[in-house]
DNA sequence: ATAAATTTGTGAAAAATGTAACAAGGTTAC
DNA sequence: GTAACCTTGTTACATTTTTCACAAATTTAT
């Protein structure tokens, strides 16, 4: 796993969004040059943290100044790879599915919900939020077609594995599951689970153990 | 950090919570005894971290045969702290909290949604999912009296950080926060954040590069 | 009763991740 | 121009987490 030339943590990654979520804030205060500790103040992080985060990547900063705010932004949207719109499919419009739709942040990261899917024939054809809901029938002509490659998976438990089948055969690559089942798919797809209930055991367990 | 006696990785806890989602299928299935190999198979964990896992709180399996069902879904419960009910406050009933509140697995993990509050007029006072939407103005007298310790947050990432700092001085001790802020709180009060966006970005990320 | 086959539990080793210390580059005050 | 002061980038170190290897316990086959 460790790549010789350049191997860079998984967490890294995590905290690259919550830096740029960090230069956005000060980017709107008209902060136009910031320390690693400016940015990592709000931020659970430690500003070493930063600055050996961004090591991996080259160096954007200037010592004895700190960084340029706009520029590390754009730097970072560029590792990300946020700086071009990527065209998000959402599948399952329930209540979930719903708030995800009407989501504003995504937009502003550059993350754009193109399609969304259902199979319940009083919400095909409906729009919400200006996005129209298509039959979930035509999922592959539409996906292969815009060439989208990511997708959001909030249908039910039960028919999660094989909707994600199914999106996989329309070339979808990675996958944000809201389902709480586990998918079972190539290894060459990426799913991350988001898991509400899980979360909240996991609080209640820190809880019960004052955190340790 | 180290406390000597018995150190527990935090990813422990979160994997706990996947055991138990597949030991409960396992139990649906009427499978009464299973291998660490039968409990992580629909999981991407192997069968020795869940061996490791389980050893830090104890000895739950038989040699040469495997773990009961039944046995090590409640021992996983009580390690969790979930054998028990745990009453949730849900602040903030737009899009997503309306999501949340409708969301039915949590009951099911012993976490039930036992009020909901909202600062729109409007809403305040209706029902939703049998549950009643209250002033978030009386909010400390209601969460003081029931007792609720867990709150989940779904407000305007604007009002975030200050609801946040109320509902600590309510007697709060763990936020799971849906706000694509970060919180500043006292250090003794657990925040998990859940963001979307984030977690979209990664995915990107990873696309990207081939998931390393 | 013994051997072969399972499967858990766990110390020790390896890998991954985070922290600290500090050199290098840059600015400010005088 | 020099000294004092900042702040980055990075190597070395420390910690945390995962994986490996195998002994211990149990079952099955003969």
């Amino acid at each position: 796993m460790h790549d010789a030339k350049k191997y860079i943590p998984q967490e890294t990654a995590k905290r690259l969004s919550l830096y740029l979520r960090s230069l956005r804030r000060l980017g709107q205060e008209k902060v136009r040059i910031a320390s690693s500790q400016d940015i990592t103040r709000f931020l659970n992080i430690s500003p070493v943290q930063l600055r050996k985060d961004l090591s991996y990547f080259g160096e954007f900063g200037r010592r004895g100044v700190g960084y340029d705010v706009d520029l590390l932004k754009g730097e970072i949207e560029k590792i990300l790879g946020t700086d071009v719109v990527w065209k998000i499919a959402l599948v399952g419009i329930g209540r979930l599915g719903s708030a995800l739709l009407g989501y504003k942040g995504f937009r502003e990261f550059n993350l754009q919900i193109e399609v969304a899917f259902d199979n319940d024939p009083v919400k095909i054809g409906k729009s919400r939020e200006g996005i129209k809901i298509e039959n979930i029938a035509r999922i592959k002509e539409t996906i292969a077609q815009k060439g989208i490659k990511i997708a959001m998976l909030s249908v039910s438990a039960v028919s999660a594995q094989k909707v994600s089948e199914e999106l996989v055969t329309c070339g979808i690559k990675s996958i944000l599951n809201f389902s709480p089942v586990n998918l079972a798919l190539p290894s060459d797809i990426y799913v991350s689970n988001v898991d509400m209930a899980s979360e909240l055991e996991s609080l209640v367990y820190k809880l019960k153990r004052g955190f340790s």
